[in-house]
DNA sequence: CCGAATTCCTAGTAAGATGGTGGGGATTGC
DNA sequence: GCAATCCCCACCATCTTACTAGGAATTCGG
């Protein structure tokens, strides 16, 4: 019952891409030292976001990758449930339990309050709370 | 993010013990039987949730396993932290971010969506939803 | 067209978790 | 004493996790 090292990265990776709003793509390489993420495993990860159809990609001297849309049309649900698999909490019908078993009805609460909160996050407000943080804690520094 | 085979299998044995609301002692062998559990696994298991204050046990010829208190002060969360160790979405303090990291607010809004659902649902509401909808059923086949 | 920079793709791999099984010792009730 | 039961410890096969290696394909500036 825990995100893996793996979903952590790629979130890590997909708000790095959107907290710099720009269209030019991003080197693997930076998100990997911005994130401190190891690169070939970065890769990997990104690969799979672009084939989930989250993330774009440009080859060559002036590559990198991009988001495929914009930041807040992206879910942290959406980014964990590619990278690592299912959301759920149990599979779904479990074959070999009586047929009034209450542990069903209680997978599907903990599921939607999962989904609650993952996929009602998007990336832009990701974004958003990081920049009052950030603008919070100059404010502190002056004083 | 998903819960255990071993983790599903304590629920429904300690779901088991609690639908018997009896105090004599319950066998493993019977518990096995009843949830479709293979046996020599349950027996851990349920070493486990003695050790962690949930179960009783006698030896002997009458022996087996019983509540250690009453069913509705077991949630299932206590349950599922006994055998699959912690419930967290993401290890606390996690080093190598940035001070401002928007994640680990988001991870403590995770938890606590996830705290409603577990720790608020103990084995007497589970045998209480399981005695509706056996009595539905019974009706319906009636009819 | 050359060559440097980058993404893309296919493997492989070491360590740990998962889902068990087996054998025998310790208690208890009769 | 004896049978039934829990208790304990060790073992094992398979899968998942978190990476790493090496090179092929693409792009761009010249």
């Amino acid at each position: 019952m825990d995100v893996s090292v793996k979903g952590e990265y790629a979130l890590r990776a997909v708000f790095e891409l959107s907290r710099r709003e720009r269209p030019e793509p991003l080197k693997i390489a930076l998100i990997a030292e911005a994130q401190n993420i190891p690169q070939k495993f970065l890769e990997m990860i990104l690969a799979q976001l672009k084939h989930g159809g989250f993330l774009g990609s440009r080859r060559g001297s002036d590559g990198g990758y991009f988001l495929a849309r914009p930041a807040d049309q992206i879910t942290v649900g959406d980014i964990l449930r590619q990278v690592d698999g299912s959301f759920q909490a149990s599979k779904r019908p479990f074959e070999d339990e009586p047929p009034d078993s209450p542990f069903p009805e209680m997978w599907d609460r903990l599921e939607r309050a999962l989904s609650c909160v993952v996929d009602r996050t998007t990336f832009a407000d990701l974004v958003e709370r990081w920049k009052q943080k950030r603008a919070r804690r100059v404010l502190n520094w002056q004083i």
